[in-house]
DNA sequence: CTGAAAGCGCTAACAT
DNA sequence: ATGTTAGCGCTTTCAG
């Protein structure tokens, strides 16, 4: 493997006069510059970039914090985010913790010891449960919560929430069930506060029976069907799942259960997975603009990296409330 | 931000004691290693990994070639990835190319520079149309197809194909459409071949207007819905997709115009997403063992890039045919 | 077991 | 415009 040492050789100049060649050509003269092109190519000289990052002391590199890689929302924000860095001529190193705190602390470390630039983290943010904010580690959390202590962008998850349910109580539905996500997580906790505000204006009574608690995956909106078929007559008519996921399979439950939807039951998801437009029937849900998410992320963190202060650090990006099929007025 | 050097000066001892204290503690006297361990805490030293990688002249890390991050079965790949590289101690770069050759490129010269040890594809090898295989590069190909010229690890997507249309001939169909991705895919090729022998096998003719030309997206087994449906009495009994996502779309177009899956046409899709199983009906499909494609390619890279000579490059896991409920005999 | 010192490949003063 | 040289932070001989 060949160094600037020997292309400068090969050239008959010096590694200095090389090394301006390679970034900054117009310093050069045409003459030389010409040599040095020649010589690369017969060497076939490729700069090592270990060595250029370790002497820049920068990485150009930024860690993705994600709980599980093969979610479709997590996915896509990571796509909007790479689109970005690769633009900017950074690298995104994937980190997926598969909800392991403690890998989470080695991704982060990678930061403190130059491996990387920064972060985005794809986990809500948890008090007393999460490694970030981390002095002397920029970070940026995306597709998170309120209240989150550091850069954030995300959307209004109690607002849509308020609005998908409204739009229910509209329907005529009174008795709404929800599947949420497990209890302490952020977003099932802004989402309840969604449901619980459009109840409380509505002036219906909050019951305890209605909610169902699932882990945000596909099995869990199997349970939860059953659960609130055995309900009978306490049965809710409407359904507001916190994601899309467990709202396509309750309605399988509920099929198999003979249920039809909309016209025994309503059901409304959250996310927008690209399937749920092809569903039979298509599903209702609250469209969040992923890739934006990610994009808006990394253009964040990078303002941060790069040491300009952003005159913005949460954003707050609209989302879409999207009516298919799944839901129908009361009967 | 302190070195080494700042460190050894705390301990009062010299770097290269504390450089063996950090990476071969043994080697060192408790004595001197309990200062080390205070000046450390003290400095709240961190090890510049950009010098390491540096120094040891490898950087530990890989690259993932893909087309799509947020195509679910890429997803599952990487988390297969992710998981095994993770465990080796090395962290994995996302190379999102958005099915440009270009970026390809970029990607592969990551690896040139010193800035990866290795790369594992995510796309299928084209012939004519491919940056890999590539000299110097150490390079493994993940759910690709028959004649990669690199070492590779996937399913035997022609024997799959096979199985999937024996099985609706079974049934009695023999008017098979197929919903294929871009004609010159190797995917499409290898599935177009399995598709083409179970009918030979039959002694059915092969009927090129039975064939609609997708891209593997959504939207295109809309269109091939419509397409089929135009066929009236010439329309297949039973469709063969080559993708899930395809399938899907595919099944929503029929139900669309009125048609019963699976009394009216049977659909079969290929991958077994998540979803399918939820699907209404469920979706029969092919089940890719997309993680364990992802853990055995990592696997097999970083055995190659250790210069370990694996007994084997060419790996063919076995596949799954589930059959659900979009498939039944024809009336 | 420890310290001194060279050097990985590159860049950036600085001098010419 | 070009060459010389020091040095980034670390590891690793090599002596002691």
């Amino acid at each position: 493997m060949s160094t600037i040492r020997d292309v400068a050789k090969e050239a008959g100049l010096s590694t200095g006069t090389v090394s301006k060649a390679l970034s900054a050509p117009k310093t050069v003269s045409p003459k030389n510059l010409a040599k040095v092109q020649i010589a690369i190519k017969k060497l076939n000289y490729k700069p090592n970039m270990l060595s250029q990052k370790f002497r820049n002391k920068q990485s150009k590199t930024i860690v993705v914090l994600v709980p599980d890689i093969a979610n479709l929302f997590f996915a896509q924000v990571i796509s909007g985010i790479e689109f970005i860095a690769q633009k900017k001529g950074y690298s995104v190193l994937l980190g997926d913790t598969r909800d392991d705190i403690d890998r989470e602390q080695e991704y982060i470390k990678m930061v403190e010891t130059r491996l990387a630039d920064g972060i985005i983290n794809l986990r809500p943010y948890i008090e007393g449960d999460s490694m970030l904010p981390n002095d002397g580690v920029v970070a940026v959390s995306a597709g998170g919560c309120e209240n989150t202590p550091y850069p954030s962008v995300r959307i209004d998850n109690a607002g849509a929430s308020k609005k998908v349910v409204n739009y229910l109580l509209s329907l005529g539905h009174t008795r709404i069930g929800v599947i949420s996500g497990l209890a302490n997580n952020p977003h099932t906790l802004d989402r309840m506060a969604g449901y619980k505000a459009a109840l409380e204006l509505a002036g219906i009574e909050f019951d305890p029976d209605l909610i169902y608690e699932g882990d945000f995956k596909y099995w869990s909106g199997m349970n939860a069907a059953e659960y609130f078929y055995q309900l009978e007559d306490k049965k809710p008519t409407a359904i507001f799942s916190m994601n899309d996921e467990m709202a396509i399979s309750a309605m399988k439950g509920f099929l198999n259960h003979g249920l039809r939807i909309p016209e025994d039951i309503s059901i409304t998801g959250f996310d927008d997975r690209q399937v749920s437009r092809y569903l039979n029937p298509a599903l209702t849900t609250v469209s969040q603009p992923a890739e934006k998410i990610g994009e808006r992320s990394a253009e964040l963190l990078l303002q941060l990296i790069e040491g300009k202060k952003p005159n913005q650090t949460e954003f707050v990006l609209p989302y879409d409330f999207v009516i298919r099929e799944s839901t129908a007025p009361i009967k």
